[in-house]
DNA sequence: ATAATTAAGGACAAAAATATCCTTTATTTT
DNA sequence: AAAATAAAGGATATTTTTGTCCTTAATTAT
């Protein structure tokens, strides 16, 4: 569905969301090693959510690192997607026309044109926070410890 | 959504299926201008698509070229993704996890799932028929003429 | 001020996807 | 049988994506 640059992105910014705050950043180190994906391409992308639309927060040098402010937190999944994937599938035509449209629409449209507003809709409405809990519910992240 | 290749391939199979008949087979030449994608590289694709599992018929020599037989006309768009993506949207993670699977779900995959199963489902029910049909109603094919 | 730390950024390398070219093989027509 | 036609298949080239390495700049601690 993405390319490996969106996933490292999403799979980042998720775990920054999980184990970052102002006070508390996260070094390239342990966020790839975390989220297993290659260092320096990942510094890339983070470089990317950093610069392009303000994503993700870094600080330099020492104490410095990666984190989220929580106003980032409540933006939509679709602002990563929107930094990483050029077109990206929401835009794309399943039969590869230059554009997925009503105007010239390919025989698959008419049937794909809902699902595909469903993912929109998917992308649009879910949070880096909604997500970011969501993983502590699936895989919790040892901070809370077991009482 | 898909690679160019499977792109070609789903668009060159349409269009076989909309011109050709058993009796009226069709040059790669013409069909890479048709679907308009580059000739060699589609010839490889649809070399894939008549070894691998039959889908598109092919007949050397003068006189030759691609047909679709009134049976492969009937099958699901389905089996064509199947030759092209190894793995494909269908089996993937949208985080980029190994599998998308119940048993280690990512995030997303709760909301995600629903959209994933009528995403196959819709390549499952449609058939290459179908979808020339349907090519047919949005831009009719010259050969019935007008009136 | 100097040294240490950490992200930013540029240059380069490797791998994969896309695309082209040329030779071979099967089939038909002459 | 020979020539012509059209797909099959191998080798190679180009482009894009992915990944690495090294230098620079910013920030903090000594
Ligand atoms: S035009 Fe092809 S999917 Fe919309
Ligand atoms: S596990 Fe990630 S989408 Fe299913």
């Amino acid at each position: 569905m993405f390319s490996k640059a969106t996933e490292y992105a999403l799979r980042a910014t998720i775990y920054i969301a999980r184990k970052s705050s102002e006070e508390h950043k996260l070094g390239i180190e342990e966020i790839a090693k975390a989220i297993n994906s290659p260092k320096s391409f990942t510094a890339k992308i983070l470089q990317k959510l950093t610069a392009n639309n303000g994503i993700i927060s870094s600080v330099r040098g020492p104490g410095g690192g990666f984190y989220l402010s929580s106003k980032a937190q409540k933006r939509p999944v679709r602002d990563i997607l929107h930094v990483m994937e050029e077109d990206g599938v929401l835009g794309k035509c399943v039969l590869g026309l230059k554009k997925c449209s009503e105007a010239m629409p390919c025989p698959m449209h008419a049937e794909y044109k809902g699902i595909k507003q469903q993912l929109i809709q998917l992308f649009e409405h879910t949070t880096i926070q909604q997500l970011a809990h969501d993983a502590d519910r699936i895989i919790p992240s040892n901070k809370q410890g077991r009482h």
